[in-house]
RNA sequence: GGAGAGGUGGCCGAGUGGUCGAAGGCGCACGCCUGGAAAGCGUGUAGGCGGGAAACCGUCUCCAGGGUUCGAAUCCCUGUCUCUCCGCCA
């Protein structure tokens, strides 16, 4: 991208963007140039060039694209970088004039002079043009992605399309309890005790459940690596803004996150897509290193701004639980294909430990801001009599490569993005809360699932303490 | 945290404020040569954006941001990252 030295007067609009948003974005400059660099998701030249199928596909998931502000900017954009860019040329081939003639030993007094009165007339394009980019910039960085084609239409979660069931739900003999009834009967599970650690929304777990826990995500974690190819990585809890801008969650849902005091724009990761993702940011990847598979065990951290009164029992709402994040990077073209083959590895984690479930497709408008296609998975759970979100698997396409530059070369050898993708294989607190409500007992003890039983010591069974 | 050294193209590595997007080397690609290969020789080889049907042209990028200047890879300031030493620490 173009780096234009920013003229000192257009620094104060320059400075009063939030402290939030990435570096990345704030240094744009000047842009002479918004596209690939600046926030943009979707191809500048098909947003420019095919605005209308934009605009109704936008429309398909309840967005309301400003058409005439986009235009508006646009055209002004346009005619100043234009100008700019002429200015430059001339101010460049002028200012060669000036080191020949003085290296002629000529008078080169008149010569600067007129650069001078140009490099006037070039600072106040670049100004203008600055203040342009910014707005275009802030404009295009609140788009989401474009859903596919074969994503059902839709406004809210009703309109979701259930794929496929798996599993018989199970029945039983007596009144299932709850995962909270079982957590303190098996005194594993505390929520009281990370109330006064902490607050809400935390919670504490000891003994065999702490045990069943770890164990969950051992399991996901060597299903994953051994059977469907994926690379084990350790990555930072703790990220940079421009991270959280390159999959998406900045700049418009800071208040989903925990940022941390002090100087840097760092945050705590509300789930591991966002680093294990961001691995690829600025590189142009050989076409040989593709597909990159990814598994990652790490805790998440959201702040549940906008909960309130939401699943206030029990842990299926914490702001801090643990997930085995699967992240793919495909080339484009292949990312259809991975979407499936990812959800079907999340889906094995659930068959292998025998809990019913099913798949929806959720509708455009339920989708997640960087998604073009999303699958969620939602586990049976007795407790409430209801099945409930366990894993959302989403195919992004190229929209978090071009925010966050992830490319590789097209058989012309030319840089083009990556197609990225992620899910969760699984939530481990949520599959906890499926282990321990599906494997009850009417006494209270749990059922350890046969698959979770070497990770358990031989555990069998999980006995009631009171 | 303290002190010092440094961040240049895929890699290594030059670069007196002007003709430098940047010598040279390595790697890579293509070609010549060869029975084939190696060696040798030749040519090419960053990215973004804008304009253009294209050829191509323009512009920007030598860690980042700001400054000085007609003109900055080169000078100044700040930040950041890496390395070495000291301190601290799991």
């Amino acid at each position: 991208m173009p780096r234009v030295a920013r003229p000192a007067h257009s620094r104060s609009s320059r400075s009063s963007t939030s402290p939030d948003m990435p570096r990345r974005w704030r240094r744009v400059p000047a842009g002479l140039s918004f596209a690939t660099d600046g926030p943009l998701m979707l191809d500048a030249r098909v947003l420019r060039q095919e605005t209308d199928d934009v605009v109704a596909r936008l429309a398909r998931r309840g967005f309301a694209f400003d058409r005439e502000r986009f235009d508006a900017l646009e055209s002004e954009r346009k005619s100043l970088q234009v100008q700019t860019e002429t200015l430059q040329a001339e101010r460049n081939t002028e200012s060669k004039k000036i080191g020949k003639a003085k290296a002629a030993g000529e008078d080169i007094q008149p010569l600067i002079a007129a650069v001078g009165e140009l490099g006037e007339r070039l600072d106040g394009a670049k100004a203008r043009l600055n203040e342009i980019a910014d707005e275009l910039d802030a404009f295009l960085a609140g788009i989401p992605n474009l859903p596919d084609d074969d994503v059902p239409v839709g406004e809210s979660e009703d309109d979701n399309v259930e794929m496929h069931a798996v599993g018989d739900i199970p029945s039983f003999a007596f009144e299932a309890r709850d995962h909270v009834d079982l957590g303190a009967g098996l005194a594993g599970m505390d929520f009281e005790a990370a109330a006064k650690l902490t607050g809400a929304r935390f919670v504490t777990m000891s003994g065999p459940v702490a045990r069943l826990h770890r164990a969950l995500a051992q399991f996901m974690l060597d299903l994953h690596t051994r059977e469907h190819g994926y690379t084990e990585v350790q990555v930072p809890f703790i990220v940079h803004a421009d991270s959280l801008f390159g999959t998406g969650q900045l700049p418009k849902f800071a208040e989903d996150l925990f940022k941390l005091e002090g100087d840097a724009p760092w945050y705590l990761i509300p789930t591991a897509e966002v680093p294990v993702t961001n691995l690829v940011r600025d590189r142009i990847l050989e076409r040989d290193e593709l597909p990159l598979k990814m598994v990652a065990h790490t805790p998440c951290f959201r702040s549940e701004a906008g909960s309130a009164g939401r699943d206030t029992r029990g842990l299926i709402r914490q702001h801090q639980f643990e997930k085995v994040e699967l992240v793919q990077i495909v080339p484009a073209g292949e990312s259809e294909r991975a979407l499936e083959e990812l959800t079907g590895h999340a889906e094995t984690v659930l068959d292998a430990l025998g809990l019913p479930y099913r798949r929806l497709a959720l509708c455009t408008g339920d989708m997640g801001f960087s998604a073009a296609k999303t699958y969620d998975l939602e586990v049976w759970l007795p407790g409430q009599g209801r099945y409930r979100e366990i894993s959302s698997c989403s195919n992004t396409r190229d929209f978090q490569a071009r925010r966050m530059q992830a490319r590789t070369r097209s058989a012309e050898g030319k840089p083009e993005p990556v197609h990225t993708l992620n899910g969760s294989g699984l939530a481990v607190g949520r599959t906890l809360v499926a282990v321990l409500e599906n494997y009850q007992c009417e006494n209270g003890d749990v059922i350890v699932p046969e698959v979770l039983r070497p990770y358990m010591g031989g555990i069998v069974r999980i006995e009631a303490q009171v």
